[in-house]
DNA sequence: GATATATTTTTACATTGTCAAGATAGTGGC
DNA sequence: GCCACTATCTTGACAATGTAAAAATATATC
């Protein structure tokens, strides 16, 4: 009968036993909540409820836990693009790839921290075989889009340039380096239009 | 007669007068050496030979230093981009741009930490006059290089895809977030090729 | 129930950016 | 020539960070 008090969620004692997973929420709560800088190894062991040394036993090093987060931030960000795929008005490819394009633009900006550390150049996340892992699994979601449009044979390149051309536009913006009147015009409409055309041409 | 012996440079004594531009010098040498993230105030200070609070009188805050240095990154940035350009083969528009996109490339992996600076999104530099003006610079330079190929009425768009794709595809290879057929294949000259399809059929 | 292991905390250290106070060089006035 | 004055640089301090070692505590095993 005393089974039935029995709480399955964490204990929130000494040991709460899933405090890997428990940082990895913290973090990505940090990072939707504050720039990327600000997200630290301290602040998100705060977060979490427990000392700044707590996570040395999960994760070797800072970048290992913020790889793991990034991973996750992989995840989330094929989950929407998909989404956003099968909810397209017409379920051709084009238009597939159409909202795919929209929607990762709208992730890039809604999600700006935790993109930044997903596609940080330098020094952030360790790349953990999660991390390449779920960042292949992004690579393969756009080849498989793009792969009706172009075929097998132009595949590969067609992938590449979308990705190069949508994830240099979401970062101009984010470190705002586009000229002022992109402000104005809505850019990433007209950026996709020229994304798709070039695929048709090619 | 004493005047042939005073030197004009400076004298590395208490007051060498010119600190401003020797930290500039100092960080853009840091910046060759060492990835992004070692390059520090109190590195840039430490090469400069002066304490880690000298900075503060010439700089506000790190990262004004930061953004002045960025700034100086553009302008040799534009001026590798204009050489290439000068020294294309044919001096057609087409052959002009592929040059400079093939120098964008070059230079984004040869100067490294330079370029995660001068487009580094998070915290890193402040968005000081001239690095507004020397960003908006290198923006104008291609807007010109684009302007004879596609006419005024598209050259903003075009412009902007470019250097989105040029941005994205050096980003994404400086973070290490391409698959691993792009490590074989020369990709740059591939997506070179897309990209400029792309103006052609626009 | 006692011992051993795993987890967390406490404490400490080197590094960073920023600030305040003191030291030094150059400048102007007499 | 000497003295105040200002600009520049140094020294010392502080809070915050990542990492490591030692101490404390909870869980597991026998």
């Amino acid at each position: 009968m005393a089974l039935a008090y029995v709480l399955p969620v964490a204990k929130t004692k000494y040991h709460h036993g899933d405090l890997y997973q428990q940082l990895l929420n913290a973090g990505e709560q940090a990072l939707a909540e504050m720039p990327l800088d600000k997200v630290s190894l301290r602040e998100i062991a705060r977060r979490a409820g427990v000392s700044h040394a707590a996570p040395k036993h999960h994760f070797p090093t800072t970048g290992h836990l913020l790889g793991e987060i990034a991973a996750r931030g992989y995840q989330t960000f094929v989950k929407a693009l998909g989404e956003a795929a099968d909810s397209a008005q017409e379920q051709t490819p084009q238009s597939r790839l159409h909202a795919m394009g929209r929607a990762y633009q709208r992730f890039a900006e809604s999600h700006a921290a935790a993109y930044q550390l997903m596609f940080g150049g330098a020094g952030h996340c360790a790349m953990t075989p999660n991390l390449v892992a779920a960042s292949f699994a992004a690579w393969n979601q756009l080849y498989d889009s793009v792969l009706p449009i172009v075929g097998a044979g132009r595949a590969n390149a067609a992938a590449l340039h979308i990705w190069s051309a949508s994830h240099g536009l979401a970062m101009l913006k984010l470190a705002n380096r586009l000229p002022p009147f992109v402000a104005k015009h809505n850019v990433e409409e007209q950026e996709l239009q020229i994304m798709l055309a070039g695929l048709a041409a090619e």
